[in-house]
Parts: structure tokens; C-alpha cells; sequence
DNA sequence: AGCTAACATGAGATCGGGTCTCAATATTAT
DNA sequence: ATAATATTGAGACCCGATCTCATGTTAGCT
């Protein structure tokens, strides 16, 4: 049941998994959830994304390495992959004699649906 | 006392000054430590960053605008700057519509000191 | 100096995500 | 059917950060 939820949508909180499923099935625990969250990273199916104060996990099925960009007002999320961007980081590493493992790239701002 | 502690170092926790400062004032609450780096952040003096679990409160005095490299080994945090890589952020949400208000680049990965 | 109003402090309670524990339940193998 | 193993859910617990509130400190008046 968490595997398929989880499946039928790109980014979601613990919190909103435990919403949805407990209407289906008032027992569960988000323990079980969180578990199972877990697991899937694991397994290389999900990915942790901490934008705010909760934990986002990212469906990541068929994708490839890819950023994000937060609306601060509707809370949408839209992936980019920029490869540009990720050249320019390896350059500035290497200039300092540092190796990159991971990353992190956030853009914040006003998605094209809130300015109107 | 927590002004000058915080503007003798570039990049604290709060932890870190309560475990400086009690030495000198056992008595000092952390909250003391939290609200005043508050202020700070609030009057342009400190900026926030949440590297690991714990809050790293960013001395900015006579700084401009900078991103992270964190050594994942030994924690030490290198600041750079590069308008390639910020010019290339605008490129992409302008591509979608988007706005920036703020971003967020870090590079974790070992540095040069911890590779020897 | 004396008085008061306004503010800052510290100890500990509280909050909020996330994890851990453990008894109960479900699954699997024999 | 039985025993061994694994998973679950309820609630306790953890940890960083914030809030509360009684006490201390400071500033502004006279």
C-alpha cells in the first residue's frame, strides 16, 4: 500500500502518506510509514529531500539526476537538470582540491502560477 | 559576550558558543544563545544554514553573497562565490516562469587536507 | 538616590520531526 | 499444525529549537 501511494506521486511527506492511508486504513502507524520510507532509499527508489522543516522523499523511478525549485507560496516543486551548472561545481571543487560526493541545489522564489 | 564570540569565528552552532561561553559565565541558558543569534540573523549580521541536524550560523559581516563547500569528513566548510554558476540559475527559472527570491548551493564531498 | 516601567535572562517545560521499543499480529518454512 | 521469523502499531523517547514565566537588570523620570 505505501509502495503504490508513494509510486503515484512525485514528492510527499511522511505526514501526507500517513493522511492519505489512514483513510483507507485507520490502524496504521507512521512508524510503519517512515520504515518503509527508509527502505525505499535504500533500495534507491526514493531520494530525502529536506526543503522546510519535514522530510520530502522524491520519487525518483526512471529519473536522473536532477535539482529542484521550491515555490515559497504554493509549495510547488519543479525539477531541472542543468548540466552546465554541474560542470561549473566540479570546476570550483577542483580549484579548491576538493572531491564532491553530493550536492545540494534549492531555487526558492514565485512560480509562473502565483504571480498572476 | 555572544557578539564577540560570534564575530571571533566564521561559522558556529549554537552548541558550540553555549559549550564556549559557560566556561567563562556558567550560568548562560541557551536560550539566551538562540535569541541573540536570532537578533543577529534578523539585523543582517548572521545568516542561517542548515548543513547537518544542527543550525551553522554564518558571520557575514563585510561578505557578499556566497555558497558552501563542506567537508564531509572533518566538517570544515569552505565559502566561494561564482556568478557563472548564479547567472545560470536565473537562465533555468526563467526557463520555467520562476522567479528566485533565494537558493541554496552546498558540495559535500572530502577536502584537500583529509585526502592525505 | 528612589521609583517605576520596560526589557533581558535562565531554568525548565514544550514543540515537532523522526526514531526506537516491545507486545501483538502476521507470514513463512517445516 | 507448529515453531521460527518478520512486520506492525501505539506510544515512549530523542534532539534541536522555541516558549513560558519568575527573577534580574536597565533606563527614564523626578
Amino acid at each position: 500500500m505505501i509502495l503504490d501511494a508513494f509510486l503515484s506521486m512525485e514528492h510527499v511527506t511522511a505526514e501526507h502518506l500517513y493522511r492519505m492511508l489512514s483513510r483507507h486504513k485507520p490502524h496504521i502507524g507512521l512508524a510503519t510509514i517512515y520504515r518503509t520510507l527508509n527502505l525505499l532509499c535504500d533500495s534507491g527508489i526514493a531520494q530525502e529531500r529536506h526543503f522546510g522543516s519535514q522530510t520530502h522523499y522524491d520519487n525518483v523511478v526512471n529519473k536522473r539526476h536532477h535539482d529542484h525549485m521550491i515555490c515559497t507560496q504554493c509549495g510547488a516543486i519543479v525539477e531541472f537538470e542543468n548540466c552546465d551548472i554541474e560542470h561549473l561545481q566540479e570546476e570550483v571543487a577542483a580549484r579548491h582540491g576538493f572531491t564532491i560526493t553530493t550536492h545540494k541545489l534549492e531555487l526558492y522564489g514565485i512560480c509562473s502560477n502565483c504571480k498572476n
